[in-house]
DNA sequence: TAAACCGTTGTTTTT
DNA sequence: CAACGGTTTA
């Protein structure tokens, strides 16, 4: 029973957001636009079910990456006084696989794939097959491997597809790859999410085991979910039926990763009577900001109304600035972040965003030529460094011995004298005799057309193996300085590379030393699953006392009093990637994730927001000549203030600068306007009677054109004035 | 057989 | 500008 005033649960709640987190059994989506207070209705609705009397071993809640969960799991923790499950899709699905694998006929063992390991394996077996890398690229193979893995669909099922010689060879690749992963008891980031599906498929009983655990299942980010992933959902809240879903469309970023809005817009197929709470009220951003942001995501044809307002005063105008090269922009940037810190702004406070993470580099530069304190929030970077896969592969070795890819890397690292001609040895004679490559090793004595040499190499790996394997350590730092001692990892490395790999094993082993606080034991299973599926250990601090420079990806969930989003310009933020997905030069999809990648960085910044483009950036070792991004284009005249260096340069787009009135409010969807009573001749007109789906009826106020758009103001009875921005062939049309 | 060398290639975003 | 692959050299 909620209490009045004085609880601490939903006394600082507005209505929408007391109703959603007290709502009670059934499921519940929540729309939650950007700045409204998405953490916030997890964290005080699962302290709600606490109350209430729910054990907290019994509440389930997923978010998107492990800095999100990291931090919910913090705040519950503040708010609960006990541990709540809060993990990722990933790492929820790894751990059960652990225990429940076996249901499978798979060992428990299991090493985990990341992207580059199963581009490894992927490159492999197109050698073994001799496709042509430049019809058949590996990496794209991976990526259409995994593609089929979203979809749950088998190499069988793919096979039976197959249309034409391309994708038939395609799923052959995939067949193969299946068996090889198999054979090295090994499972890729889609396996994590499909074999669980496959679990709980086979072993219904299983199933019913979690569905009977988890009385509540919350999830965050929904709007980024996957097919596996909602099925896994689904699956979870099948008996009590209660699940709590928050998302926003608009923040949907992830196609790439399979993500289907479908999940979010028809939740209520999937989950029938589904109580929906929208909040559209943000508490985050001055109204320039917001004004402008939202102004911007109208652009988006494929979109669900949503309208994001505030109180907030106007605040300073959002800054676009303008410079000559992208050097030239970073500098700028260092400097204005200088002068931020020098007016009393914490570094931590100032992000600096990007589209890719290449974009840091002139940074850094800058930052460091100026002695700013910055943070790179490299989510790869770090457990991507050779030295940290090396050493992790002998690890990984020596937990799962079937594990291939971990064999060879392990094998000649440090060099002992095992190259390709014998690896390739190895090979055929493991595909002879059946057995990893590991176990073919040790039988390297029966081997005849091994020589002396090699022979000797492979006993001496295998010695050091079993030597590593016969010692028990208390903990995985203890173990991992025995790993680096015995192996002569360091002494290997040579003289140039040397300071640079004791960085990076000193980074690794206080890694570990965090690693082995939190989870006493010494269990290497549990420090390789953190490692493997982890990206962001290197990642934001945000106490630490320095500016974080950050993809838009990462940005998400965060925000900052002051955003720098850099490198604005066509090729970059709508990026040259998604521009070549639009064959007919309109705009579709993957334009509009970009544009939503977009509002998701504007939206970030709460006091100050600075849009910054180059006119000449360095792309592929080459400065070129760039045009300002579409999207600035986009941005509303009022409180929006331009800067240049030198003489501005034009925006070369021909889009529109709306006129905002007192919401926010764009259209573009064609034949959302109907002319109920026009001039005669069916054009629309000052003083024509339009009717509107969502708007009802109104009267237009006036009609202004604008290169390639018309801007329609229209008088609406219900809902006052609001601008609606039409193409000039859809206003020809009505 | 393995390491050093050179030319070609193509670069989003992350669990 | 890097990382990869193929080629030459020790």
């Amino acid at each position: 029973m909620p209490k009045r005033s004085a609880d601490p649960i939903t006394a600082d709640l507005t209505e929408p957001q007391r109703e959603a987190v007290l709502y009670g059994d059934g499921p519940l989506l929540v729309i939650a636009g950007a700045g409204s207070g998405k953490t916030r209705i997890i964290t005080r609705r699962i302290a709600h079910l606490t109350r209430e009397g729910i054990a907290p071993d019994r509440i389930l809640a997923v978010t998107f990456t492990n800095r999100a969960a990291d931090e919910m799991r913090r705040r519950v923790e503040t708010l609960v006084g006990r541990d709540v499950l809060v993990t990722t899709f990933h790492s929820f699905c790894a751990r059960l696989l652990r225990r429940e694998i076996a249901a499978l006929g798979m060992q428990p063992s299991f090493s985990i794939y990341d992207q580059a390991d199963s581009a490894r394996v992927v490159r492999q077996i197109c050698k073994e097959m001799k496709l042509d890398p430049t019809t058949y690229q590996p990496a794209r193979l991976r990526e259409r491997i995994s593609l089929h893995k979203r979809r749950l669909q088998t190499p069988e099922q793919s096979t039976g597809q197959a249309v034409g010689i391309g994708e038939q060879t395609e799923s052959r690749v995939y067949a193969r790859y299946e068996e090889r992963l198999r054979a090295s008891n090994a499972l890729d980031f889609d396996d994590l999410l499909g074999k669980v599906i496959e679990l709980f498929n086979v072993c219904p009983e299983i199933l019913r085991q979690y569905q009977e655990t988890y009385l509540h299942v919350l999830v965050d980010e929904y709007q980024d979910t996957n097919l596996p992933q909602h099925l896994i959902a689904h699956a979870l809240q099948g008996k009590h039926r209660n699940i709590t879903a928050v998302g926003d469309p608009d923040q949907m970023i992830y196609t790439w990763r399979g993500a289907r809005l479908e999940n979010i817009l028809e939740f209520d197929k999937d989950f029938p009577a589904a109580h929906v709470v929208t909040l559209e009220r943000n508490y985050r951003s001055t109204a320039n900001i917001l004004r402008a942001a939202s102004t911007c995501i109208s652009f988006n044809q494929m979109r669900h109304d949503k309208l994001l307002w505030t109180d907030s005063e106007a605040g300073e105008p959002v800054r676009v600035m303008q410079f000559r090269d992208s050097y030239d922009e970073a500098q700028r940037i260092a400097q204005t972040v200088q002068e931020l810190i020098e007016g009393g702004s914490e570094p931590n406070e100032i992000a600096v965003l990007y589209r890719t993470n290449y974009q840091s580099l002139p940074l850094e530069d800058s930052f460091a030529s100026l002695n700013l304190p910055y943070q790179i929030v490299d989510t790869v970077g770090f457990f991507e460094r050779k030295q940290v896969k090396d050493l992790r592969a002998y690890v990984q070795l020596l937990v799962n011995p079937d594990d291939d890819e971990a064999f060879l890397r392990a094998v000649n690292v440090p060099r002992r004298g095992v190259g390709d001609k014998t690896i390739e040895k190895l090979r055929q004679s493991a595909r002879r005799a059946g057995g990893s490559l590991l176990r073919t090793a040790r039988r390297s004595s029966e081997l005849d057309e091994l020589d002396s040499r090699s022979r000797h190499a492979l006993e001496r790996f295998c010695t050091l193996y079993d030597d590593l394997a016969s010692v028990q350590h208390k903990t995985v730092l203890s173990f991992l300085k025995h790993l680096i001692e015995e192996t002569g990892y360091v002494e290997a490395v040579p003289p140039e590379e040397r300071e640079d790999a004791e960085e990076v094993i000193d980074h690794l082993l206080e890694y570990v030393t965090q690693y082995d606080r939190r989870q006493p034991g010494g269990d290497l299973v549990g420090f390789l699953e953190q490692t493997a599926l982890i990206s962001d250990v290197d990642g934001l601090n945000p106490r630490a006392h320095a500016v974080p420079l950050m993809t838009l990806h990462s940005a998400k969930g965060l925000e900052f009093d002051v955003v720098f989003i850099s490198g604005l310009e066509e090729g970059m933020l709508p990026h040259e990637r998604a521009l070549r997905e639009n064959p007919y030069g309109g705009e579709d999809y993957a334009v509009e994730e970009e544009r939503r990648l977009m509002h998701v960085g504007m939206t970030r910044a709460r006091r100050k927001l600075y849009l910054t483009h180059a006119l000449k950036r360095m792309i592929r070792g080459m400065e070129q000549t760039v045009r300002p991004s579409r999207f600035l284009s986009e941005l509303p005249e009022e409180g929006v203030a331009w800067e240049s260096d030198g003489p501005a340069v034009t925006v070369g787009f021909g889009a529109a600068r709306p006129v905002q009135e007192t919401q926010f409010v764009l259209e573009r969807k064609r034949a959302q306007l109907k002319v109920l009573d026009g001039d005669g001749n069916g054009r629309i007109s000052a003083g024509a009677r339009v009717a509107h789906p969502s708007y009802g009826e109104g009267v237009v106020a006036s009609v202004d054109s604008a290169g390639k758009y018309v801007l329609v103001r229209v008088a609406f009875l219900e809902r006052g004035v609001l601008s609606l921005l039409l193409s000039s062939d859809d206003v020809e049309r009505l």
